[in-house]
Formats: structure tokens, C-alpha cells, sequence
DNA sequence: CCAAAAGTGTTTCCTTTACACCCATGC
DNA sequence: GCATGGGTGTAAAGGAAACACTTTTGG
């Protein structure tokens, strides 16, 4: 038989791989970033936390399989959250079962609904991003590799694209944007810089002035904002990452 | 029997997926990016250029298949390049023989020994980038995608990090590596400039002065620096990459 | 000597940063 | 009024860009 390919080997003598998604769902709560995990109740890792995800079916592509597992597992369609390859992981025994390679996808949501937990079914949870680096969360696989390439892109991108606006509902107050590049990055930012970035932004839109959500307690109301699309920043980055943990801004704390 | 996975579904009921990985192998060549294409001598895409790779062995990583493919297809052995992942595709027709999923890798190297074309076999050549992008050359499969994506991701990478050097050899000149960047971004570079910043970055060493290379035909000789590791440039960064295509430097040209 | 490339100094300009201050609202 | 957050003004500091100039070689 005639090889077909250029290195020389046929597809067909090759062992069969199972391919998965898996994707990591950011969003922001209580002021700090979260992302999605479920429980295993089976076999390899049962009771260790996973990220949600599953296998990628014969007619669809990565992109497609990654938007369906997201939708299936939070409701979240493409519209609501923004999806974007991470990479994809293929040590040879990550699933001791059989050969898996997974391509994990990251997802933005403005705000995310967990299903309760019914019977022995797999419980979600939202659990702080903090506590998955602190090593206080049994993650299955290389879970915990993934979410550190995950974290690490994230806060990547919030510095040179529109992405951090997507931790925010369609239309959005400034500083409800500042709080989640705090959140993220772990670090204070200085409002009124940040404010005149936004402004001079063209991947930002001012909307119609009006008065904003019912929890206020005093202050100004703020002006909405939308971002029309997720897109590398021209002019100059919304504010910028620091080495350094920590950078006090000025007033009170 | 039991679902094994956290979605519902066991590995054993999937139809079978070929991995792959495709390399990207960028260098230099009379002072223009080229990149290593193979001719295909088979059905899909016969007489079309591709990227060299191939099968995932079920032993391997990606991350070992890619080296291992490298050595092969040009003898170039993690030492003598870089290496990365870029990204995996995998439109379920992509390749119409069955479903291949392939992880795209991107590699630079220094300098390509080109193994002459014998017989019928495959032969390989370096392709200059730009008649890549100016659609002169037919690219089997997603190949023309995956070099796009492999440029503008080697574009920023060189802003950022310090794999330029990685173009040049272990001891190389300022110059040179400012022309690997002025090649790469189609862009002139202030020397001065270039040269402080360089001596400035902790990434870059300075070795012992030494008489530089034969073909000289005057001027000062070159100190010679190295590049001990690929790492994000702390500090600033070598230059600036701007979007506007050329930006005219002094001095003649 | 001159030409050419390496490398340094310096000025100008622009961006970022820090923070003072005013604005508009709830209570 | 007063507290609170929204939003603007602005001066000082820092860094990038442009380019003049010096250094060191080959011929």
C-alpha cells in the first residue's frame, strides 16, 4: 500500500486518539474571578473536581463541540460569552484510560447560573480562582495545568483587547469594568485614568445616559458603556499589568 | 454500563480521530522570513505545497511529536530551535480522507540545510513568507490558515519576548538581530535605539569582543551577545511594532 | 585618507502617573 | 448638609523617537 501522507504513514495504521473539549468559564463574583468546576462521581478522579467538557463528536469542529459543551453545561450561548482556544494538552497517559488529547477552550460570562445539584448527579460550583492556585482544590487530569495557562492568558489579554468587558452585562458602568481588571489582575487602579482610557477607546460606546441599578447607596450615576466586539486595543491599554502584586491607588482602601 | 466521563459519555463510543501535528518553520533568508514547505507527491492535494509534519504516535506528547518531527524533516533538534504550539484545527473536512485533527507547531531556527529533492520523493524548499500571503503558492489542507496564524503570532511573540534571537546563532550581532527584525515586521529600526535597548534587557548577555565573520567590508566590528533563554522581555521592549507597514529610518534607503 | 558599520549622547516630544478637584446623586 | 462614587483637569516624571556625533575597523 502507498503511503498517503507526506511523512509516509497511512492514518490507518495509526491507534485511535479520543478527542475532548474543555473548557474553562471565567466570570467575576463577590469582586473576585471564578471559574466554573464539576464534580467527578466516576472512575479516574472520582471526587477530585474537573473542568466541564466532553468529547468532540464526528461532524463538528473543535470551535463548534467547545460552544455546544459550553451551552450544554451553563446555558451559555455564543452570544452571551466569548470562547477562545487555550491550547491543546496530549501527555500520553492524562487519562490513564485510553489515549485523550483535550483542547481547552476559555470562556467570558457576565454572570452564570449553577444547576443545583440533584441526586448523585455531577454537582458545579463556582470556586475562586484564589483557592484553585492556593492548592486548596483536588482538580482531576491536568486540570490544574490547564487553569494556570488559562489564568495566565486571560490576564494577558485584558491588558491588549476589549475581553475584560466581557465580564460585564451588554451594557456596563465603567468602574463595574475597573473592578473586574482588579479582580483579575489582583491590583488597584487609579478610577479617573482608567475612566479616560475608556472614553478614548474606540472598541468602547458611550449608550444613552440613565439611571443605573436599584443597590445604589449615593454618588453619581454612572454613565453605560457597551464594547460591540472583543478586539486588540488600538491607542493605548485600558490600564496596564504590573509585576508587582500590589499598587495602592490613591484615597481610601 | 456506566458513563465514564463527566458529560455522559464513554471514550469507546466515539468514532476514532487521527491526530497530527504540523510544524511551521521559520528562518531567515537573505534578509526575508521563509518558511520550510514539502511538495506533496499523493492524492489529497497532489503537487500542492504543505507544512511538514505528521502522526502522533501513541507513546509520544504533542510536544515530543513535534520535536521528533522537526529532527526529522530538517535534523534540527530542540537545542537548535524553538519550539511552541500554536494552535489546533480541526474542521471536520479539513483533511477529506477522514477525521484529522492536527496541533500546529512553530519553530525558528537560525539556518535550514535543505535536503536535495532525489528522485520522486518529496522535495522541500524555503518559501518566502510574502509569497505566501500574496496567495502565489497552493497550500494543501488549512495550511494557508495556519501559517497566517503562525505569523501573527510570531509578529507579537517579537515584541514581547526575546525569541528574535533565536533567528540569529548562539553568538550573534546587534544588527543581525535587528534585521531579523526589520525582516519579520517589514519595518526599518532606529540602530541606536535598537542597540540600547538590547544592552539594556536583562535577556541579552554580551560575550567577549572577538574579530566578527570573514565577509566584512568595513566598518566597526561587532560586539557578540547571546540570548541564554526565550523569556518575555521585562524592561523594554527591543522596538515597537507599529501598524503602519513601513516607517522610513535614517540614513540612506 | 575615506567609507562603513558599531556604538553613545542628547534633545524633543509624548505618554503615563498621581492626585486635586468638581459633579450629581441618596440619605 | 454630607457621604459616596462619577468624572475632569493638570503638573511632574519618565520613556520613546529622532538624529547628531564619536569610535573602530577595511581598503
Amino acid at each position: 500500500m502507498q503511503p498517503v501522507s507526506p511523512s509516509g504513514y497511512d492514518p490507518r495504521e495509526f491507534p485511535p486518539f479520543a478527542v475532548t473539549v474543555d473548557i474553562v468559564v471565567f466570570t467575576i463574583l463577590h469582586d473576585a474571578l471564578h471559574v466554573l468546576l464539576i464534580e467527578r462521581g466516576q472512575d479516574p478522579f472520582e471526587g477530585c473536581m474537573a473542568l466541564p467538557g466532553g468529547f468532540v463528536r464526528p461532524d463538528e469542529s473543535l470551535d463548534e463541540a467547545a460552544a455546544r459543551e459550553l451551552e450544554e453545561e451553563t446555558g451559555l450561548t455564543k452570544k452571551e460569552a466569548y470562547l477562545e482556544q487555550l491550547r491543546t494538552y496530549g501527555a500520553p497517559y492524562r487519562d490513564p484510560r485510553m489515549r485523550v488529547i483535550t483542547s481547552a477552550y476559555w470562556a467570558v460570562c457576565s454572570s452564570l447560573v449553577i444547576p443545583e445539584a440533584g441526586g448523585d448527579a455531577a454537582f458545579a460550583l463556582l470556586a475562586p480562582m484564589s483557592e484553585i492556585e492556593s492548592g486548596s482544590i483536588s482538580l482531576a487530569f491536568d486540570h490544574r495545568d490547564i487553569l494556570q495557562d488559562a489564568l495566565e492568558r486571560l490576564r494577558g489579554k485584558l491588558e491588549y483587547t476589549s475581553v475584560g468587558a466581557r465580564f460585564c452585562p451588554p451594557e456596563f458602568t465603567i468602574s463595574s469594568l475597573r473592578r473586574a481588571y482588579e479582580a483579575i489582575w489582583e491590583t488597584r487602579l487609579d478610577p479617573g485614568n482608567f475612566h479616560r482610557n475608556v472614553q478614548r477607546s474606540p472598541s468602547f460606546k458611550k449608550v444613552r445616559r440613565k439611571p443605573a441599578v436599584v443597590g445604589r447607596k449615593g454618588g453619581r450615576p454612572a454613565s453605560l458603556w457597551t464594547a460591540p466586539k472583543v478586539e486588540p486595543l488600538t491607542s493605548a491599554p485600558l490600564a496596564r499589568r504590573h509585576k508587582s502584586p500590589m499598587r495602592p491607588a490613591r484615597g481610601s482602601d
